[in-house]
DNA sequence: TCGATCCTGTAG
DNA sequence: CTACAGGATCGA
């Protein structure tokens, strides 16, 4: 699930669930997920803390704990932090779950086990800066700030949207959908772009991950999951095959870094 | 900068 | 059975 607007969407909801609550117990049923990866380290520093609030940044959630303690959890590809009605009913899939105050049960749930919950001293958190790049949604992310960091990449378009150092959050669907609203070819390189085409590129990703918080954020308010591409309108992301909306020209799909990216060969050229 | 790796679930 | 998955890290 989780790129940008889908943990955003998580946030809001542990905001509205989860702070004020009180940790009474912690069970990792996977210690893979946790970081110190010493699986009793998570419960020694977090059971008796009181969640206070809610962060994030890039796509990791920054639960502030009141012992001086901060949870990063990352969701990777298919994590999920929900708070749940009861924790004696817990859902399959389980990899680590804190008991709350209330009786109601704060869990991580991740199939594949490739999230993380990292435990730092609060303290300590600041070193995610440097590994964290821009806040694509904060007044920091400026035109002139995107164009420095263009100017400076030789990366291929895709894989630097997709660089978590230079901007924080885009991941394989809104990488794709921000560079075809810009008309950029995935394999551009950055530095290449003309200037009026980096400040468009600017703008698409502002445009899309604000449409897809908004309705993340109402899709994740329902019961049920919410599978991709269910709320955002994806216009190339898995459409392999399939027109383009705009010139009818059959998508694409290329490998990148390992991972698919689809774009539209009659819009996005070199 | 590329490929392998971490894991498991699901679709074809 | 194989291919692939909305992510990131590590070593070559």
């Amino acid at each position: 699930m989780p790129e940008l607007p889908e943990v955003e969407a998580v946030c809001r909801k542990l905001r509205r669930d989860a702070v004020g609550e009180t940790i009474v117990m912690v069970r990792v049923e996977r210690p893979a997920v946790t970081r110190p990866q010493v699986p009793t380290q998570l419960a020694v520093e977090s059971t008796g803390a009181q969640i206070l609030a809610v962060e994030r940044r890039g796509k990791n959630i920054l639960l502030r704990l009141s012992n001086q303690r901060t949870l990063r959890v990352h969701l990777r590809m298919t994590g999920n932090l929900v708070v749940i009605p009861d924790i004696r009913f817990r859902p399959a899939l389980v990899r680590a779950w804190f008991e709350l105050g209330s009786g109601k049960g704060l869990v991580f749930e991740d199939p594949r086990v490739l999230g993380k919950i990292h435990v730092y001293a609060t303290a300590d958190v600041g070193s995610l800066e440097g590994d964290v790049g821009v806040e694509p949604l904060s007044e920091a992310f400026t035109p002139a700030l995107f164009r420095t960091l263009a100017a400076k990449s030789r990366q291929p378009s895709k894989l630097f949207l997709m660089d978590q150092r230079k901007v924080a959050g885009l991941g394989n669907i809104y990488a794709a959908e921000a560079l075809f609203r810009a008309r950029v070819h995935p394999e551009k390189p950055m530095q290449r772009l003309r200037t009026p085409v980096v400040d468009r590129l600017y703008e698409a990703i502002d445009g899309v991950l604000r449409e897809a918080v908004e309705s993340a954020a109402s899709a994740y308010q329902m019961p049920g999951v919410a599978s991709e591409g269910e709320w955002f309108p994806v216009k190339v992301y898995g459409r392999e095959g399939e027109p383009c909306a705009v010139c009818g020209r059959r998508i694409k799909r290329i490998a990148q870094g390992g991972r698919s990216t689809y774009f539209c060969p009659g819009c996005q050229r070199k």
